[in-house]
RNA sequence: GCCCCCGUAGCUCAGUGGACAGAGCAUCGGACUUCUAAUCCGUUGGUCGGCGGUUCGAAUCCGCCCGGGGGUGCCA
């Protein structure tokens, strides 16, 4: 990566006029090479004499001039200027920034691999919304996030799992398996009340008719709890199909589905709660088992057994993250949780740390709920709620490229308006399009080259402004990898993909790829080439198709 | 009340304490006999919610206020 290299050809700089006295021997700053916005700043710039001044009791300008001195720029470095207040400006020789596109194309789909992770096991767990009903756009910008972090990771060197804890354990499925039972038992004539507080929506009374189609009366003359574990286990298992094709129409797939009720049929639950009761972090109170984790650093104490005897959704998640952390050993594990969730954070941070765990192994990152909004007006959403519109139904009206394309680009932290008519009404001038018409435009210039042997064109010929300019936006992918990978934040790839697109189309309007000259066209081709890796690496990122034709 | 997130162009949003704050859409004006015009070039557009503070330097960090969303002792 031409920006690490940079910072270390700094150091090194900084560590000699230290050395040779001219600069005083202060602790320096960590050296930040940044790209400037503005073009006449060079390739890249570093504000490092401005971070120096204040110890160093010198000006900026004579900082800079101080390292420039020992600075023994490597020979793709064209030249180093510095410029008021104290900027270091690195200007990359065009000459090597052309030969860049045959490394790009060398590496293929390893190009923009950087080492960030050193091959530790990472979780990431997603998604894993209650399989009591189908998903909705939150859920999506749940996958979205998960799913494109995932692959960053991966692209940054970790040893990637991704993971869905299915809940199908406690009382909101006891609620829904009574929820079943009398859409079933209605279907079929029997007089059944759905109960207070159940699922009303129609999908449940689908599932029964469904139930009842293939298995007849038969649950009717079971024991009535029986009846509903049994058809409730069945609904459950229904709606873990369609929620498996929702993910899977936005290409989201998991290496594991963890039940919740497995941490109960094998004790584990039971375990957990010894293991923090033995820490000394439980304690007895109104009839109820408490987690103490007021002392840890919480607002409150937080209930793990309920007075009623039923332990809570918070228990079975103890025995959850100690099998991810001590029996599976997970380095770092990564929940994504809607900002519903929220409240669920420091108690899980006081959970790891109870159980002998660095908490800062433990990632909740939060995305901001989604609002869904039709023709200016909210639609109420939620599973209890009976009426909202769900993922798949978005995925069609908007197509999943799109819709991935916009939940992946924007920030965690940031609120989302989901304007259904708005997504639809732009879907044809939807940025997504733009980019994938951009790498259609290159698959179409190779197509039409078909025949014609590139192998051995010259990059070196690349020598046109809007050339140099894709191949250094090119460059910049590992970079934008490795900050996403260490930000947990994988948004800046749509954007990055956008601009290299933008690129990319200023390039095919001002250079005509396949011409007269043949060792050019060669050469462009080479161009084209490797910017298609780059443009379908980031497209896979983000978890979009990138099209050989529109 | 307390805790978390947000407030940047008309709209949707980028912007690791650095140089004149950016992109897309929308507006307006240009460019196709071409490897795909789903494109390109130009134009308009800003008290970065407000007021203080820290700093050589603040959209970014701190405090207070205003506005929006979420959470808040036995739901998940």
């Amino acid at each position: 990566m031409i920006r690490d290299d940079l910072r270390r050809i700094l150091e090194e700089a900084v560590a000699q006029a230290q050395a040779s006295g001219d600069l005083p021997e202060i602790a320096s700053p960590d050296v930040m090479v940044e790209r400037p916005s503005s073009g006449s700043h060079g390739d890249y710039a570093s504000p490092v004499a401005l971070k120096l001044a204040r110890a160093a009791r010198m000006s900026p300008m004579a900082i800079a001039g101080a390292i420039t001195a020992k600075l023994e720029p490597p020979p793709w470095v064209a030249a180093v200027d510095v410029a008021p207040p104290g900027f270091l400006n690195f200007y990359i020789a065009p000459h090597w920034l052309a030969q860049q596109v045959e490394a790009i194309l060398a590496a293929g789909s390893d190009f923009a691999r950087v080492d960030v992770g050193g091959g530790r096991p990472v979780q990431v767990e997603f998604v894993s919304a209650n399989p009591t009903g189908p998903l909705h756009v939150g859920n999506g910008r749940g996958a979205a996030l998960g799913d494109s972090l995932a692959r960053v990771l991966d692209k940054a060197g970790y040893q990637v799992q991704r993971e869905y804890y299915v809940n199908d354990a406690g009382s909101q499925m006891e609620m829904f398996n009574a929820s079943v039972y009398a859409r079933y038992a209605q279907h079929l004539g029997a007089a059944e009340e759905l109960p207070a507080g159940g699922y009303p929506g129609e999908y449940v009374s689908d599932i029964a008719a469904a139930i009842a189609e293939t298995n007849g009366r038969r649950f009717l003359e079971m024991d009535p709890s029986d009846a509903k574990v049994a058809l409730g286990r069945l609904g459950v298992e229904m709606l873990l199909d369609q929620i498996r094709e929702d993910l899977a129409l936005m290409d989201v797939h998991y290496d594991r589905w963890f039940r919740e009720q497995s941490l109960y049929d094998n004790r584990k639950v039971d375990q957990a709660l010894q293991m923090l009761s033995e820490g000394g972090h439980v304690v007895e109170r109104e009839g109820a088992v408490w987690f103490a984790s007021a002392s840890l650093g919480d607002e409150r104490d937080n209930v793990l057994v309920r007075s009623n005897g039923l332990p809570t959704y918070f228990a079975s998640d103890v025995a959850y993250h100690y099998d991810k952390f001590i029996e599976r050993g997970f380095d770092t594990v990564i929940d994504v949780l809607g900002a519903d969730h929220q409240g669920h954070v420091p108690r899980m941070k006081a959970v790891v740390g109870a159980l002998g765990v660095e908490s800062h192994r433990l990632v909740m990152l939060i995305y901001q709920l989604v609002n869904l909004v039709r023709q200016g007006r909210p639609v109420a959403m939620g599973k209890r709620s009976g009426e909202f519109v769900t993922l798949r139904e978005v995925l069609g009206e908007v197509g999943p490229d799109a819709a991935r394309f916009f939940l992946v680009g924007r920030s965690p932290d940031a609120m989302m308006e989901f304007d259904l008519d708005l997504a639809k009404a732009q879907s044809d001038v939807n940025p997504v399009y733009y980019v994938q018409y951009a790498h259609a435009r290159m698959a179409g210039i190779l197509r039409h080259a078909e025949g014609t042997d590139f192998r051995d064109g010259d990059p070196t010929l690349l020598s046109d402004p809007s050339e140099l300019t894709l191949i250094r936006k090119m460059l910049e992918l590992p970079e934008i990898v490795a900050d996403a990978a260490l930000a947990l934040e994988p948004h800046p790839l749509p954007h990055y993909a956008q601009e290299l697109a933008t690129e990319f189309h200023t390039f095919y309007d001002r250079c005509r790829v396949i011409g007269d000259d043949p060792d050019l066209t060669k050469a462009r081709l080479k161009l084209v080439a490797a910017c298609q890796v780059a443009l379908a690496t980031t497209l896979d990122l983000i978890g979009v198709g990138a099209p050989d034709q529109m």
